[in-house]
DNA sequence: GTCTATGTTTGCGG
DNA sequence: TCCGCAAACATAGA
């Protein structure tokens, strides 16, 4: 599912296929609950003559910056993807809103589970504003994680998720990097020592890089799965070490990957490299 | 064919 | 403030 790594691949490739300078000639909305805001009418008659100046990413949200001044917020979800295709080519079975050009090419949001979200508005900061840090920002030091984490009072790993206090992250890069780090996702946030927490930055750090290096995860063949613009899969699947490796050996102790429910998600966790201890 | 788990976010109630 | 639960959906896999 598009986290981070994912989130940023898909934009650098927006941008390889040259969407940077081009201009929106209409957009065609075959699944209404997609546009957010403003009203479907709204928004086909304010994307006309959009001419694209950035694409970027903010969290999990794409961010498509307008001459205009305008800003298009896209948030894929759970199955969210863009693709750009030819403009002759069939409508395919899960393809909501459909972007023309004016030229050969279509960019068409495709959405099989219709939870992704679109937003056209003049303040973007309304929404990314809720957002927390960057994590491979260089602003997102050791010194603001620690802060930060013990201004609450929270279980570690729903905490890693909310996409307030720290933004990107989904479920697999956060089993990846409490694995990395030894840290038990039950964890209370404010109970990391000064060591861990050290490490835990440095394993958000290291895995969001490595998922980024491997143009995202893709774990399986289904409709469902991440793919980036034209179909490409990730290969960070191969470089997982715990997420839903369950029954295999940890590759660090050899211990069997065990799978426990934490905060209503599934984990991966390592019982003996990430211990609870009764902290 | 049926049942269940899945994963992101928001909102509600305790 | 924090937690659990449900909902928004369709699909994969048992």
């Amino acid at each position: 599912m598009p986290e981070l790594p994912e989130v940023q691949t898909i934009v650098n490739d927006l941008k390889t296929a040259g969407l940077v300078g081009a201009t929106i000639s209409g957009a065609r909305v075959c699944w209404s609950r997609t546009i957010a805001e403003p009203s479907v009418d709204e928004f086909c008659s304010q994307i006309i003559g959009q001419k694209i100046a950035d694409i970027s990413r903010r969290g999990k949200f794409i961010v498509f910056s307008f001459v205009s001044g305008l800003t298009m917020l896209i948030h894929l979800r759970m199955s969210g993807r863009l693709n750009i295709v030819d403009a002759c080519a069939d409508c395919t079975k899960h393809e909501h809103i459909i972007f023309n050009f004016g030229t050969n090419l279509h960019l068409r949001f495709h959405d099989t589970r219709k939870f992704g979200r679109i937003h056209l508005l003049k303040d973007p900061g309304r929404i990314l504003d809720k957002l927390g840090p960057e994590p491979l920002d260089e602003k997102f030091t050791q010194e603001i994680l620690k802060k930060r984490l013990l201004a609450h009072k929270r279980m570690l790993k729903p905490l890693l998720l909310d996409q307030a206090f720290i933004a990107g992250l989904g479920n697999i890069y956060v089993d990846e990097a409490l694995w990395e780090a030894r840290i038990h996702p039950c964890r209370t946030s404010c109970s990391l020592t000064d060591r861990e927490i050290r490490s835990l930055h440095r394993a958000i750090c290291l895995v969001l890089r490595r998922g980024l290096k491997n143009l995202g995860t893709t774990l399986g063949d289904g409709e469902t799965n991440f793919y980036s613009v034209a179909r490409r899969k990730g290969r960070n699947r191969d470089e997982l070490r715990v997420f839903r490796r369950t029954g295999e050996p940890c590759p660090r102790c050899r211990t069997l990957i065990e799978r426990m429910v934490v905060g209503q998600r599934s984990s991966h966790i390592c019982p003996v490299c990430q211990q609870l201890e009764g902290r």
